[in-house]
DNA sequence: CGATAAAGTCTCGATATCGAGATACCGGGG
DNA sequence: CCCCGGTATCTCGATATCGAGACTTTATCG
């Protein structure tokens, strides 16, 4: 019935009575939910010898739809992260040819990173894999609940995609 | 209305008609969202130049209560770190001057690691800042809705905080 | 008691990330 | 046609994290 959120919430409020500490009820436990996500993942993806990074841009590039191919400035903002950060995966993507890098006729400042067929292939399997094990997590509430949730999480999250 | 995650479902309803991806729908914002959280809130520490790790370690103690200390065990439960990390965090809040460590008279396999008073000072201050930037980003949902997040949130968190 | 398993912490090498600066290219205004 | 602000990508040094192994101390069990 308790979580480790709720010993949190109790202790600040033993220490701290009059701090209303009540947002860490439900942000906190988004950031600890996103670690233990992560963590997960990261295991689900081993049989795959996949790492949690790797997939994210796969699973871009994949969505993206024929001709799999997207740049380095676009999955850098689908991903959330920066562009030495990019550069660095799409490299060692690359290494394992599961990407190649192409040069962008339109724009010669920019290039297209495109998905080869053996990263088609390893994607495809490892979404399967991590599709499953987030049904078993959610098999923790109920359908409807789950859209509840989805819903609840879309408000708070736009403000920070305005942009 | 729709947010970035949308857009994703979408991509793979497009591409992958016959995959469930539903699941995705929540636990996609949930790590998206906690990755805007922690930029968000580094910022808010920066102002007390701090670190979030270093506010993560100096929040723990602080609400441990009387006398603010921990072992470093407990800290990185806490913490959801790593014992090679703890190490390297309690390094550079003691050279900070914001914890110090104590030989532990019980068990001298441990350590015992103490808040000190600045780091008292420095922790309530940006628990405070800290707060105000939560409520912000929850006022895109009513109350109640809070309390109902916070709910979901929870049961989806249990399983993964039982050991 | 003595041996062995277990627990607590630290060391240290490998690795991923960030972010400021460098480089190359685009497009519009003069 | 040239300049220049803006954009796309890469380079590279600094830093935080992980995780296996080392070391010490404690607990358990024959």
């Amino acid at each position: 019935m308790a979580d480790e959120v709720d010993l949190i919430l109790a202790a600040w409020a033993r220490e701290l009575p009059e701090a209303d500490v009540s947002p860490l009820g439900s942000l906190s436990r988004i950031s600890r939910l996103a670690r233990h996500l992560d963590r997960a993942r990261s295991a689900a993806f081993a049989a795959h010898d996949l790492e949690g990074w790797e997939f994210d841009v796969l699973a871009a590039l994949r969505r993206a739809g024929r001709p799999y191919e997207l740049s380095p400035g676009e999955l850098i903002r689908q991903t959330l992260s920066t562009s030495g950060t990019m550069t660095n995966r799409v490299n060692r993507l690359e290494a394992r040819g599961l990407v190649v890098r192409q040069p962008n006729a339109d724009d010669r400042r920019g290039v297209r990173v495109r998905l080869t067929e053996a990263g088609q292939g390893l994607v495809q399997d490892a979404l399967a894999d991590l599709l499953d094990y987030e049904r078993q997590v959610l098999a923790a509430i109920e359908p409807a609940e789950r859209e509840q949730l989805a819903a609840l999480l879309r408000r708070l999250l736009a403000p920070f995609e305005e942009s």
